[in-house]
DNA sequence: TCTTTACTCCATCATTTGATGGAAACGAGC
DNA sequence: GCTCGTTTCCATCAAATGATGGAGTAAAGA
């Protein structure tokens, strides 16, 4: 029995997929509270009660958006995975930033998605997100953080949050941080890059103070 | 003549103020849309009416919240500055991430605004800020990364904007974060020092291959 | 042709939310 | 005590918003 979210990301054409795809980028761009159910309807250009048809109540399309851009995101993630496996760290670093920015870039309302949920307090509560911890476990091992593969420690954790919201931080800030440097879109896009490379890879590939960085594939957490 | 923040924080312990402080933590928690005027009232204890009577429409107050913030943090800015003034990069690095962390733990909301304001696409249109821009350029000149210190990269700006936002994502992120990785507060504070310190410190202060960071104090960003 | 099923829209509700007018309370100066 | 300016609250509005009932439509199957 599939779930209405499998059932829409099957049949891509039809009317529960469609109006997925708006509320994807209606909720991308003004957030939960900022969006009126309306307004993704008008996007669909459908009538609003169609939309909870297909959907039911707000909250549950927004938690099915927010599983659908993991869903995307677990997809690209392991398609980089297969690409950058075996190669330095270095280089697997600059791959991923290439690639994910790319990615990220063409669908901006995934870095917001992800960010907001981070950030905001919504006014009814929600389940947390099952999907984040594997993620970051994913990431984590794909960078080689962790010897233990089965238990990946707080602190590699910490650092593959760092890296992925550096990287959505300048996605999703587009909008405020590109009118402000008087940059165009092709120039920003350059920039970030370059920016995410400089202050990433060093830490991880460069060579840098001992007492500074602690080796990578130390699992403790606390000392003493 | 003072503006209606100047008077606010002037005097703090005026209802002006008081419902300015209410506004900050609310809207920093839910966000523009997610704030009902009723809810800062509620804390306050006041009126809705009064809280009109004060500072007049919703977009209002929350720009004044926003400036306010902005105020706050270019204070801490300074204060921080004087301290590590003159000291070695690395050392200047580490006591300012120690230093804006306690402080941004204890205002968490001035990150949440801060990054809320990046990130969403607010209903009504709203004027840009100039506090950032200034902000970042005197963060860039504390770091030394621009030798003309008054015109700065873009380079060096998207340097700081990456450091600053760094930070305040493990800050707003607590809520979300904290339990994920199952951590007291005490512990996350201390993994996100260290975590920070790991990112950030090699990037401007570690010995990096010369190809990827430019020279810090170089001005022109676009090659050709 | 009739029935069933899936879908779509119109009309409408109840609540929430931004916002205001006007009356009461308060305090300073006379 | 009286007046005047300031502040606070109660009552209320109009618009926006989440949500639903029920009628209508179209296609598939008997």
């Amino acid at each position: 029995m599939a779930t209405p979210l499998e059932k829409a990301r099957m049949a891509p054409d039809s009317m529960k997929a469609k109006i997925l795809k708006a509320a994807r980028r209606v909720f991308g761009q003004y957030g939960f509270h900022g969006t009126t159910t309306r307004m993704i309807a008008k996007e669909v250009e459908i009538d609003i009660s169609t939309l909870y048809y297909h959907w039911g109540e707000k909250g549950d399309l927004y938690e099915a958006v927010i599983r659908d851009i993991y869903e995307d995101l677990k997809l690209k993630l392991s398609e980089v995975e297969k690409i950058i496996h075996g190669r330095p760290l270095a280089e697997r670093m600059e791959t991923s930033i290439d690639m994910m920015t790319d990615y990220l870039f063409d669908n901006p309302e995934i870095s917001n998605l992800i960010l907001f949920r981070y950030f905001t307090k919504t006014r009814h509560p929600t389940g947390h997100d099952i999907h984040v911890p594997e993620l970051i476990s994913d990431v984590a091992r794909s960078m080689n953080l962790s010897e233990d593969k089965s238990r990946i420690s707080t602190r590699a954790r910490m650092q593959v949050l760092a890296i992925m919201n550096t990287i959505h931080n300048f996605i999703s800030g587009e909008g405020f941080f590109r009118p402000m440097l008087d940059l165009e879109k092709k120039e920003y896009v350059t920039h970030v890059r370059e920016t995410l490379k400089f202050i990433l890879v060093p830490a991880f590939a460069g060579k840098q103070p001992c007492e500074l960085g602690a080796p990578p594939d130390e699992a403790a957490a606390t000392p003493g």
